[in-house]
DNA sequence: CATGAATGAGTTTTCATTCAT
DNA sequence: AATGAATGAAAACTCATTCAT
């Protein structure tokens, strides 16, 4: 029993690093540009080894890519479970949702970068798997602004839709540092943030009088 | 002379049309899963013909590339030279800019599949296409918001940086919207960009007094 | 015009030629031992070129299958329009179908080797060439006993089922000659052939009478 | 040596276990498409076990090839041993012999296949265990033969030649009825091996008379 | 004895590119 | 100019076999 279990543990150790070297790789040179054999290099082991835990180049794919959503959407209930007032909150999650699309850049590059190719199961999956966290993302900043507007600290604004503007921003925030063409460096996010929040606030209770 | 100008016009014709047909298949299948072969028979000709007008698959994508981003940049520039209010210009770009990378949705969704793959000199090229038109759309919305800024109207925020917001902005609801996943249905889009308007106007010049 | 015919002559000639060279190096090295590069080497083309002509190792194989199939057919329908008595035909047939058996050895050998392995649509491709050749020897030595027992020849045998014992012989005999375990030398056939002969024929009419 | 002899036989159950598992697999889904994990999951054993028992694939299957030929030889020798007459020792033998062969069809069937595929050894050894066989096959048949010519119930055939005849017949009827393209239904026996047995009696001497 | 994780040689197939016509 | 037949490099994947436990 106890040797099951290290096994199992073994194997969950091993196929997470290999789940992760593929993914790094994959973010580095592309899905195409990376091969099996680069992979298997990498990870320290022979080509048949991959295969031996992933059926094919695309489920492990597939299994990275869920690696990392699940870890991402963890870390975004984490913030949901916070009790701090809807302002500081706000400013919170605008802080952190770059920042962990930051951290997992490399699955959001790989994930650009296959849209619309390969198979249909893989483009399920990635759609799956995308809509999960999205919809997180979009319940947690909902919930915030929802609070928000029943406090009076934010203009009755619709909280559905508002929350997929901050989305969007974030988003095209964390492409933008992805893609390497952003002119946001330091000190823009802030001002970034401090437009969106003036915008989503009560005019005569002023974001910075807290 | 006037044999090689019709000539002329003939090929640019033609190479234009290649162009945007290997674009089109680009971005609908992907750069790996077309072929050059999908592309001649697409465009009628032999696979032969397609290496007679450009040096190799590459090469063709970068050409249709400039083709395209071309146009965007010109339609930028058209913007830009509308003589309206900061306001009301600030309202008509960020209803446009969306709207024109949903016209080139192929071109953005071959771009981000590309991202990271293929050849250094490719590379190269998507990133300065990219950083030629950013700048554009970047030195529109600057230009507008140093003007609003001069005029009292916006609060005295950085307009580079604001600049780099809205676009940030503008193109997370692009990137939502050409992946599938955006939660933003029509109506959306007014309420976000009603969000940032609030946040870039002064509190005491409300944006919907005018 | 004339240029199109040349050409499909031209290809016809070709891939004839692989089909032929593909189903020897099949037969005497087996199919999983002949690799695709064996064919190309030996038809003296590229690996490519296989590929241009025949979709994949299977089609190829197939194509290869009928092509010989198809040969074998219209040599047993030639022997079926000769005009001669049924006894000396059955003679006649009786000696032509282990030679053409033994002619078309290589796709024998390969069919044998092929039954159970291989795809669904291999299966079937053999089952229907297979059981299309048969028929066609199935009939033609059915006439000719049914032809036989009218003209008092031959005893009152049930045609088809005397005809399905002939075939049954005479591919059992191709098949030992075929698998190299054949005690049968040359005269063996005859004595063969005699004994047969010997059990259709009606006792008071011997067949070394007329 | 009481407890060896235990093992050795249970050794001796384990390893016929896995030939016959082997063996039925391989006839099923052909050599190739049989791989060493499917026998060892069939057999319920680790796929090193295997390796314990046969030291590869290819001996494995040799084993297999031997131990059930073996097993053929055996009923041929039980039949030779019948104390009856020539005729009827000879309608007992036809009637057996194809069903024999049916009922060991999972090795023909894999022999067939085998036939060309495969090293240098396993030839030899497919070639030595069915020469083996046929041999033993043809001197039961030529004994009978030879009896009844002594007799003067049979014509005065080549004995030899007369049984290489009868096996040809029996196995062609066999690879019939295995590759599954046979119109020889129940009924179809009787009258082939009537005409048969017409070809050997004399005609003073009618098979039916008896 | 028994196991199953690990390996890598070897195969089919794709497709950008060339070049004779 | 235009074509399409020919090419071969490159990559995913399978599976018999080994060996540490």
């Amino acid at each position: 029993m106890a040797k099951i279990a290290v096994t199992d543990a073994e194997k969950d150790v091993k196929t997470s690093r290999i789940k992760q070297i593929a993914l790094s790789l994959f973010a580095e040179r592309g899905y195409h540009q990376t091969t099996m054999s680069d992979i298997a290099t990498a990870a320290g082991v022979g080509r048949g080894t991959l295969y031996w835990y992933f059926p094919s180049k695309e489920k492990l794919f597939i299994a990275a890519l869920w690696h990392e959503i699940d870890q991402m959407i963890a870390g975004s209930k984490a913030l949901a479970a916070q009790d701090i007032s809807p302002l500081d909150k706000l400013s919170l999650v605008m802080e952190e949702l770059p920042r962990s699309l930051a951290k997992h850049g490399n699955l959001i590059r790989s994930l650009c970068q296959m849209w619309g190719e390969e198979s249909e199961e893989m483009q399920q999956q990635i759609q799956i798997a995308w809509e999960r966290l999205n919809r997180q993302d979009h319940s947690l900043l909902a919930d915030i602004i929802r609070e928000g507007v029943a406090q009076n600290i934010f203009r009755p604004v619709d909280p559905d839709k508002a929350a997929a503007t901050l989305i969007a921003f974030t988003d095209g925030l964390c492409y933008h540092w992805l893609f390497g063409f952003s002119q946001l460096e330091s000190g823009g996010v802030e001002v970034a943030r401090d437009i969106i929040l003036q915008g989503l606030l009560y005019r005569d209770k002023p974001a910075d009088d807290k």
